[in-house]
This record gives C-alpha cells, sequence and structure tokens, in this order.
DNA sequence: CATGAATGAGCGTTCATTCAT
DNA sequence: TATGAATGAACGCTCATTCAT
C-alpha cells in the first residue's frame, strides 16, 4: 500500500473513530485532520467535501460488510443452516465492530442518507437478498417485506452492538447465541 | 392550562417537529423560535440551554409513552395475553407516532444520551418491567437480560415507524400484526 | 435616525472605506465589522451576504447619484445648458467623492455586476437619459449609443477620480472645467 | 523560441485568459497551471508569487502596446494626421484585444497596481508622450495634463472594448471611427 | 415575562506557497 | 526543471447564548 492510500485511509479510520464517538455534528474536519495526523486543507485533496467524506466511508463500510456476508455463503448446506449462519455473521459483525456500527446507526438516520447511494451499495447484498427470498419461497421464512426482514437482524444488530459499547448490556458469546435464535424465532416461518 | 405552561409546551411541540425533520445539527434556536412563535430569547426562561431542552423534550415523550402502556395493562387477563398486548400498544405508539420515533432514534444515539436520564426516566417503565421479569419467571418469555428485550420490541418499533415514514416501506394494519407476531416469537420462551 | 438604522448605515460606510481602499478581495467581512465598532456575526442580521451588502451599498450610491442629477435639472433653461450642467454635475460629484466612485469602479467590473441589478437602478437616470435623446434628436449631441454617451461622460469622471484620488493628477477646480469642456466637445454634434 | 520561454508565455496566456474571465480573486493559482498545462509548483520557478506574474504580465502587455504604438508613427505626416492615427490605433488595439483590455482595468483598479511599475512602463511611451507634448506646443491639442488625455483616450477604449465584449454594446468600424472623432475633438484646441 | 439585536467562538472550505521526490 | 501532495492561515458564515430595553 503506498503512501496516497495510507494517507487517505489514516482520514477514513480517524473519521470513524471520531462520528462513532461525536457524531456528524460533533465531528469538526479540524478534528479529523488532528485525529488523522495531517494538515485541515488536504482532507480536500481526497475528498470533495464532509459530505462526501461521509458518504465515502459508508459505502467502505457497507463494501466490507457485503464481502464477509457473501464470503460465508457455504452452498453446501440446506438453506435453513445457511440463513442461520448468515444471521450469525451479521450480528457478530456489528457486535464486534461497535465502531462501524455506530457509524451506520448515525448515518441511517441522517441528512447524508440518500436513496441514489442506498441503490449503489444495495449491489453488494444481492447474493444475500436472493438467499432470503429463496427462504420465503421455500416456506422457511416468514413471508415479510425485506425491510422487516432487515431490522429484525440487522437493525437488532446495530443497536445491541451499541448498547454493548455504551456499556447498556455485556455481550457475552452464549447471549450472542440467544440472540441469534432469537432473531431466527422472528424470521423463520 | 395556563399561558405559561402553553408556550413551554408550543416550545416542546416546535422541538419536536423540526428535530425529526430536521435533526439536531439542523435545529438552530433561532428555528425553535420561530416556529414556536415566540422570541428566541425567552427559550432560555423555560428552559437553561440546547441540551436541557432536548433532554426535557425526551423526558417528556418517554413519560406519555409510560403511561400509555401502564394504562393498559389489564390484570384480569392471563401473563400470555398481557404481553402480547403491551407488545401490541408499544409497536402501535411508535408507527402512529413518527415524530415521536424519529426524535427518539436522533436522541438515543447522540451525546445527550446519558444514564442518569435513562435512570430517571426508567421509573415509568417498572410496571412494564416487572410483567416482563414475571414473564420470565413463569417461563412464558426467554430469560434475556431487558436491554435485549428492548431491542427486539421498542426499537424495531421505532426502526420501522422510521423507515415508514421515510417511504421505504408500507406499514397495513395486517402487516403491523405480522410485525407484533415477529417480535412475539423472538422473545416468547 | 433611530438606532438600527445607524448600524445599517455604520457597516455600509465602513464597507464603501475598505473596499475603495482594499477592493472586494482585499475587505474581508471581519475588517468591515471592526472598521463599523460591531461584531463579525451581527452584518449578517442587516444583509443576508457579503455579495448582498456590495449590491445594497451600489444601489444606495446609484440612488444617491440619480437623486442629485435629477434635482439638478433646471427645465427654464435651454437645454445645451441643461446638459453642459448636468455633465458638470456628473463630473464634479464623483471627482469630490473618491471613496464612491473607487467603490462603482470595483463593483462594475466584479462579478457582482448584473444586469438585474442594472435595470433596477436605471429607473433613477430615466430623466437624464431622455434629455440626452432630446439632445440627439435637437441635433445638439453626437447620435452615440447611450453606453458611449456614457462612458465619455461618467467614466471619464470615476477614472479620473480614482487618478485624483491615488495621486497621479492633481484637479483644480480649473481642470474641472476643462475637462467638462473636453467631455462636452465630445459629445456634442 | 525555446521550452522555457514556451513553458513561461503559456503561464501568462493562461492567467490573461483566466484574469479577464473570473477577474483575480476568482483566478487560483492551480487554475493557471491548469489552464497552462504545467505544475502547480512550476509557476514559482517562473514567477516569485502570484502579484509578481500579475506585474509581470501587466507589463508584457504594456510593452506591446507600446512597441505597437511606436510603430505605427509615420513622421512623414503632419502632427495631426499623426495625432489621429495614434488615437485610432490605440482604440481599435483595445476594441480588438477584450482580454487584454479586461486585464487592464482589473488590474489598474487594484492594490497591485503601484507608481514603480507604472515609472517603468512609462518608458514605452516617451515618443507617444513627446508626440502629444508637442501637439500641445503646437496648439493643436488642449493643454491638458498627460492622465488627462491618457483618461480621455486609452480608458475610453478599454472601457468602451469592456462593454462590447460584456454586451451591452455592439462596436461596429462605423461607431468605431464616430468614437474616434468623438476622442479626437475632446483632446484636440 | 418578553423581545430580538448583539456577541464571538467555531464551523467547512479555499488557496498561495513550499518541498520531498 | 518539474511534479503535485501538503501546509495552515484566512475566509464567509452560523448559531447558542446574553442582555439592554
Amino acid at each position: 500500500m503506498d503512501r496516497v492510500e495510507d494517507k487517505r485511509a489514516a482520514i477514513l479510520n480517524a473519521t470513524l473513530r471520531l462520528i462513532s464517538q461525536n457524531g456528524f455534528h460533533g465531528t469538526a474536519m479540524s478534528m479529523v485532520a488532528k485525529e488523522a495526523g495531517v494538515s485541515a486543507g488536504i482532507i480536500y485533496h481526497y475528498f470533495d467535501s464532509k459530505d462526501a467524506l461521509m458518504d465515502e466511508l459508508y459505502r467502505h463500510i457497507k463494501r466490507n460488510f457485503g464481502q464477509m456476508i457473501n464470503e460465508s455463503f457455504d452452498q453446501a448446506q440446506p438453506l435453513k443452516i445457511q440463513i442461520r449462519e448468515i444471521l450469525g455473521q451479521m450480528i457478530r459483525y456489528y457486535i464486534h465492530r461497535p465502531l462501524e456500527s455506530a457509524f451506520l446507526e448515525q448515518y441511517t438516520r441522517s441528512p447524508y442518507f440518500s436513496s441514489e447511494i442506498e441503490e449503489e451499495v444495495g449491489q453488494y447484498y444481492l447474493p444475500l437478498l436472493e438467499c432470503f427470498q429463496r427462504g420465503q419461497q421455500e416456506m422457511i421464512l416468514k413471508n415479510l417485506p425485506a425491510p422487516v426482514v432487515h431490522t429484525l437482524t440487522m437493525d437488532v444488530a446495530t443497536a445491541l452492538a451499541q448498547k454493548h459499547a455504551a456499556g447498556f448490556l455485556t455481550l457475552t458469546d452464549d447471549l450472542i447465541e440467544q440472540i441469534i435464535d432469537a432473531c431466527w424465532e422472528a424470521i423463520r416461518q
């Protein structure tokens, strides 16, 4: 990885750390610069604006998450096992990445959130969507709209990751398994 | 209700409307004043600061919600019916109050959110908590920590209310019933 | 004149002084605030933006100039005397107001200058235009387009006022009379 | 012309084009670099600073103009014809070079404009000045100070060239002749 | 109680200039 | 010579908060 990519990545990482702690409003560009160890001006060499930086970070996180999900498919397994496995990956992913989950919660409730970007990152989740659709066709899952399924799984995961990070809750491996079971019960037929 | 309370209430209502639309960052105190039909200065007679106004609004909403929940208890019913009824009230409450649910989502992810206030508003939910505890003792509900149950019910409700308000989803009465069923399946033994 | 108008006027005057010395680029809003003896923020209470402040100042100066010109008409005089009189007023006006003439020169060559505002302030000059038109109809003046006449009179006046202010030239009353004669010779039939 | 001079000239040309369109304030050094097809850093190899670049461009234009004027002298003609010829050259020069005239108008009203540079470029105009002086001695021209004569001829030319370029006026050959006549009438005895 | 003009720190962003390569 | 990433001071502007009236 060359210098240029290092600096770009440093800015994105600093942004992630600060936003998850202080929110969008509480994170000044000058703070990002300081945290990343660069000057204030150079951020605008890599990103057009604060908004563009946020959008880029969102895409980055969603892309990583999508890749992880796609890699975890085991087509040899029966659909029920596949779906439970995906569910577990999703929940564990955010629980082990409190910064990312805090950022996503902020982002999706902010004016930055737009249909265009949603459509763009949506492509990373086509295999996942298809899997859930097959689950509904084969009567393994309830016939709920995709956003509802999304809420009953991923939104629950990010919310719990936040509570864990904030100290309202301690997520042990055992408890994580129980949560996976609960989510599965919510969406299964 | 006298004049003083009218003005206080007008400020709180204006704040709710603006925050749910524009977020904390997008809502200037001068906008609140205009929306409420009062001068900018007088807000500081009723509230110590912008933060205090937000905290007060949070308490107000949580108090209302708590009252509604407490009023809906029907002790004559068996516990299972009681819990399902509460579940339905919780979900319907936020789905029919998109402003409140938008505000809560913003607030709980912001730096305003603190343990002290959580503890304070927690008192309104003691009967509810007790009911869930009995459900767990009687083996009707899974033995999950309170914040997890909270996430699987109220957080799901606020998230879906938001998606409904944003147009990503249309919540019919039928779909609401299905969501209630899903939440019940998630938490029941 | 009340306090509010005093402060508005103080800001406009400070702007005029600074722009005529330093140009648009060289005049920061913070300098205007300091020069006017007010805080930086309050300027935005009276004017929407730096651009709007400049536009307002331009309108202000053009309005004053137009009033002066209109008041100097003496309909009892023959047209030739009237036109020479107007010419003298125009030239003297800017020569005695180097700040205004410096501002106008800056403004008319800047991106602020727009057809809409030109049209708006143009109304103050209808009697003047009409007078020149009659001069052309009566074969007293050359049949030149209005912008050319404008250049041969007002633009010459502002340019000379600038050179006087910059010390490249000393404008005595005698010299001013000679300049009036020269402009008259340029436009007369 | 070698590479070095090519690059220097490219930077000066790019600057002329951009300044005439966007003004000093609207022309960033990075824009000059892009327009000239060079890197931002190299400009500082050829010019000490942005100010020095502007000064150099001013000298360049004034030198060209001076050369043109000096070459157009026809000593065989009577003085009156010579002066009228020079007048025509001056006016036509700027009218056919709107970029240069736009730049000059910006420059002469800016903080860049200084007596030292004026003195320096003044040398290119000695033959011209001498010619006007002879005109005054021979009672062909009015006995006006040099800056006034300058304003009544060159400043009029640049102002009209600007109005032509901005579309406020259309300068036909006929009209240009009329303007030359008007300027002549202004300065002749 | 109530107003809204006033403050000033802080924001996102730009850009002339430098310097490691 | 030449590049363009990097710097950081300065800009226009916002807004929570105060205070004379």
